[in-house]
DNA sequence: ACATTGACCGGTT
DNA sequence: AAACCGGCCAATG
């Protein structure tokens, strides 16, 4: 089955969506909510395409580590006006604000 | 068909 | 903490 990179790119769009404010997902999160182990590449490509001024809260995505996108820094300070909170190494507390979509169900 | 390039990931020095 | 390494995989030249 080939990669559909449309539809990989809707999934992506409306998980990024999702994310509620103060949370976080890795890229490597997304892709595999999105079917597609192994993508988060794809996931960062993804995420370029779509740019930071569109609907879609893209600073809300972090890599494993949680260390913001490289060439964009303001997302440090987007993320702490959320009420993320941060290491003191510089990233995210992902144990403490990654978002686990099964708990708005309870 | 082959090489290089990433908003990546996990493990090992 | 930081550098390094191998794995990953679509896109690009």
């Amino acid at each position: 089955m080939r990669f559909d990179g449309v539809a990989f790119a809707r999934e992506v769009k409306d998980i990024v969506t999702r994310i509620p404010k103060g949370k976080v997902l890795s890229y490597g999160d997304v892709a595999w909510l999105a079917g597609a182990p192994n993508h988060a590449r794809q996931v960062g490509k993804v995420l370029a395409m779509i740019g930071k001024d569109s609907e879609t809260p893209c600073h809300r995505v972090v890599n494993a580590s949680g260390r913001c996108a490289p060439h964009w820094p303001a997302q440090h300070q987007l993320l702490h006006s959320e009420g993320v909170r941060f290491l003191s190494s510089g990233a995210v507390n992902m144990a403490l604000c990654r978002w686990h979509p099964e708990d708005d169900l309870i």
